[in-house]
RNA sequence: UGGGGAGUCGUCCAGUGGCAGGACACAUGACUCUGGAUCAUGUAACCGGGGUUCGAAUCCCUGCUCCCCAGCCA
């Protein structure tokens, strides 16, 4: 039982109290002790395919998945498609592979609005035959000018009062395609003066000579959300219908058609969507982003979508504690990229096997090591993990190392490469700056000369020698050239929503936020790797073969997430002292 | 100014009449062949004003602030 996992944390200090349920488990707990549902418990995913879901998405599917499961019930995925104007098969499909890459089963209960659609429109036949509704034959200005305001009511439409008998036979021939697309709607009756906009005569069905992805050209008309939703849910026995909060003022209206048809009747219950810092959650703004060029695609690792992050080099099982760690409430909230990041580092920290890599290299002559001797050195695969074990890391005279771990003119605390001073090079020997060749004409550091102590082989010595710095590096005859990418956070403010003066959020798009780094010196054992393995490079952070353009041959590496860097940390804080 | 929601450390989430707690972030120290990891410690909050009560984040009154709604989108 892992408690994150199942939105029960255990109580602070002795963890003998009873576990903290969160507001919807209690609910489900309190619906389960008065027998509401027969004690079953069955919620939905409901996605729209008409994009990619992104991490918002995570917590719906966190919640509809893992409160089903916590209570013995099931979840079932069904995608909400009643709009053929937006929706394709292929969204179909890489919706349910990032689920399932996320690590969620709905089994053989993938179902469709779609598929309902002809008993959606017996329940709006029955809604006619109750009263309940009618045919509206204004134009689509006009229902929208006599809905009223937020604070002045509606007007009853002059068709409001139509026979039974003459709405059945209108909406008949809605159906039937005797009338062009917007010439008429089926309204709800219920209330032009209700303070919830919702209540005031709501759209029901709308004409649409539109081609459906899966029905094809069998519809000229189409069911609306509202509609939709409470009826899918209650044809497939849902207790629970989990939802984020701009639906709370929908429930009337979800109660009402199920009132109105007096059918089985699930419970909707809203929660506070995800919010995340420094990105946007929202597939219209995001498709957005991929429209208009900003991004390469929907899963450009930059995206907070699904795809975007796997690609990024995000494990599933780092979504899915990071999920557990942010709870769920009913308030507006932010959460801090930051937590994100701790739970991949956690993750990848654990499973990542290290390796040494050179970004910006430059390169390190050892002046008294053997011309042509190469030794092959022990490395540990991974200090958290035993198992893991070692490999062999062939060793030279000539090595690179990164750039900036070499000043010339080392500011204060740095306690890498400088002149006259001695680093460790990791598993290998202890090296001693002496000399700097520069480039004449530029004054670039060009070439680092040390000698090295032969006695401190494996990066030792027993001699009680305080050596604090080490560095990674890479064999120069050696190494394998690959393409690094490097991502920064897709937006330089933490919340882009909050544009002013006429502008919106995609004028906080970071300008750089995408760095391709070439010329990367990789140890030679990295030849091959497979596409979406995770590394550790050394000192540096986790990367990940990208999944699309890398090939065995033609490496290209993905920064995941920088290790935390406690010299950065120090050099910003010596920057702000001036 | 109609209707519906929400206000607890910097951030997220607990606490629902009895010492306001956890996580992340931040800071300090220990340790370290990754300035990583790990460990220890610390800083830090109940929207305001009244009231009830021995006692209020919690109950009552009142005010304030924020979010959502006027698609034939979901």
């Amino acid at each position: 039982m892992e408690a994150n996992e199942k939105g029960a944390t255990e109580a602070a200090g002795t963890g003998a109290e009873e576990p903290q349920l969160d507001f919807i488990r209690t609910a489900v707990t309190e619906d389960n002790r008065t027998g509401r549902f027969d004690g079953r418990v069955q919620t939905r995913f409901p996605p729209e395919p008409n994009g990619y879901l992104h991490i918002g998405h995570a917590k719906a599917i966190h919640f509809d998945f893992g409160v089903a499961e916590d209570f013995g019930g099931l979840c079932n995925l069904r995608m909400d498609d009643s709009n053929p104007t937006k929706e394709s098969m292929e969204y179909v499909e890489v919706i349910e592979r990032d689920i399932r890459w996320l690590g969620y089963d709905w089994s053989d209960r993938r179902y469709f609005a779609s598929d309902y659609y002809e008993q959606l429109y017996a329940y709006a036949e029955e809604l006619i035959r109750r009263g309940k509704a009618y045919v509206d034959d204004q134009s689509g200005e006009e229902i929208r000018r006599t809905r009223g305001t937020l604070t002045e009511p509606g007007v009853e439409s002059p068709y409001r009062n139509r026979g039974i008998e003459e709405n059945l036979d209108l909406f008949r021939r809605m159906r039937a395609g005797e009338f062009p697309d917007g010439s008429r709607v089926l309204r709800a009756k219920i209330n032009m003066a209700s303070g919830n906009i919702n209540m005031r005569d709501p759209v029901t069905y709308r004409i649409l000579h539109a081609e459906h992805y899966r029905t094809g050209k069998q519809w000229c008309i189409y069911p609306m959300y509202d509609f939709t939703h409470c009826l899918s849910d209650s044809i497939e026995r849902i207790t629970h219908s989990l939802c984020s909060l701009e639906f709370e003022d929908h429930r009337p209206l979800y109660d009402w058609y199920l009132d109105q048809l007096e059918v089985y009747h699930p419970q909707q219950i809203e929660f506070a969507r995800l919010n995340l810092g420094y990105t946007v959650l929202s597939k219209r703004r995001l498709k957005l982003l991929v429209d208009e060029g900003h991004v390469s695609g929907w899963d450009d690792p930059r995206m907070p979508t699904l795809s975007g992050l796997r690609r990024r080099g995000y494990t599933p099982e780092a979504i899915r504690d990071f999920l557990g760690r942010i709870g769920v409430a009913k308030r507006d909230s932010v959460v801090d990229i930051a937590l994100l990041e701790h739970c991949l580092r956690e993750d990848l920290n654990q499973r990542a096997q290290r390796v040494m890599a050179v970004l910006r290299p430059l390169k390190l002559v050892i002046d008294n090591y053997p011309e042509g001797r190469i030794e092959e050195l022990d490395a540990i695969n991974n200090p958290e993990d035993e198992a893991a074990g070692t490999r062999k890391v062939p060793f030279g005279r000539e090595v690179y190392i990164e750039r900036n771990d070499f000043h010339e003119e080392p500011p204060k605390k740095f306690f890498r490469l400088s002149p006259g001073k001695e680093v460790r090079l990791k598993h290998a020997y202890y090296v001693t700056c002496t000399d700097i060749v520069k480039d004449p004409q530029t004054g670039e550091v060009r070439e680092v000369h040390c000698t090295y102590d032969p006695n401190s082989r494996g990066g030792w010595t027993n001699d009680g020698r305080k050596v604090k710095g080490t560095l990674h590096w890479v064999s120069v005859p050696h190494a394998i050239e690959a393409e690094v990418r490097i991502f920064e956070h897709l937006f330089a403010k933490e919340n882009p929503m909050e544009a002013e003066g006429g502008q919106d959020f995609r004028s906080f798009i970071a300008p750089n936020s995408r760095e391709v780094l070439t010329g990367c010196k990789l140890e030679p054992g990295l030849a091959g790797a497979t596409p979406e393995s995770h590394y550790q490079f050394l000192r540096l952070g986790y990367f990940v073969a990208d999944a699309v353009d890398s090939r065995p041959d033609q490496l290209v590496f993905n920064r995941t997430v920088s290790l935390r860097d406690s010299w950065a940390k120090i050099e910003r804080a010596m920057q702000r002292q001036g």
